[in-house]
DNA sequence: TATTGTTATACTCTATAACTATA
DNA sequence: TATAGTTATAGAGTATAACAATA
């Protein structure tokens, strides 16, 4: 069974495009482990590190963040809890609306991304080196067209 | 770029390389919401699907299929309870062991998976059509590349 | 009446452990 | 002792609905 731990023996022409939605979810999925297990040395899912990063690059109320990175507002208020008991981030009143809270970072929060980053960093040039250097841009930029598609 | 809705406005050099597991979480999920959608017309889920189509391309027992498709054999279990109730696919006792089965397509599941495998067909066409056509085998291709990566 | 954030709840997918019957 | 399949269970991650405070 050398071949037959690999993937699917497919045999019918559709397999490629037959197998898109497939490939995208074990492609996730097995890097999402990886990331998980790299940012676990600093304390961080991959959903806090980046609900955190993102935070640090504006104002985002916590329905703006949750937008912003796609998760739904009630995930959102379990992940902005956790990064606020942890010290990294916390909620601050929004100026003209009383209801609606700023989500802030932390000093401790900014040190905390600057680690994350990094180790985001080493991971993703790991996993990206078992591609060509010339088709790391396409294949990222093609990603991102992907995902932008619907919504558009 | 005016759209903050669209997605994270990082102003950090890091963002391209930082997004990649995201861009791929992301792709994957809300593919997988539009084929679950595409597949609900033929009564399967996307993980039905899989596991029946591959089933239909060789003499798999349900250890061998889990791996093929990258499932746990617990789920796997659960899959064939649900396709054997549908009457598309059958456990068979395997020819030199008596502890392993054989998963069998039913002529049923050889209709059903012909019927899937063009709606399949349609959503993915669909779904590439947002790349240009010189794009989509080589992104198609370094996808493959990501998964084999680690396990080999 | 609509919206922000919250709580409670449920559902899907996956993972872990223990069991059986074979090998 | 190890393996194939099963069962039960637990854990993530996400989604839905209802609520309070505010707009």
């Amino acid at each position: 069974m050398a071949t037959a731990a690999r993937g699917p023996a497919t045999d019918s022409p559709a397999s490629l495009a037959e197998n898109l939605c497939w490939l995208l979810a074990r492609a996730s999925q097995s890097l999402t482990i990886e990331l998980t297990a790299a940012l676990a040395e600093a304390g961080l899912s991959p959903r806090h590190h980046c609900v955190l990063s993102t935070a640090m690059t504006g104002e985002y109320t916590q329905t703006a963040l949750a937008q912003a990175v796609g998760l739904d507002k009630t995930t959102m208020v379990v992940t902005i809890d956790e990064l606020e008991a942890a010290g990294l981030a916390e909620r601050r009143p929004a100026a003209g609306d009383r209801r609606a809270r700023v989500i802030g970072v932390t000093k401790a929060g900014v040190k905390k991304v600057a680690e994350s980053r990094a180790i985001v960093a080493r991971t993703q040039a790991q996993i990206l080196s078992s591609l060509p250097a010339h088709e790391r841009a396409p294949f990222v930029d093609a990603l991102t067209r992907l995902i932008g598609r619907e919504s558009v």
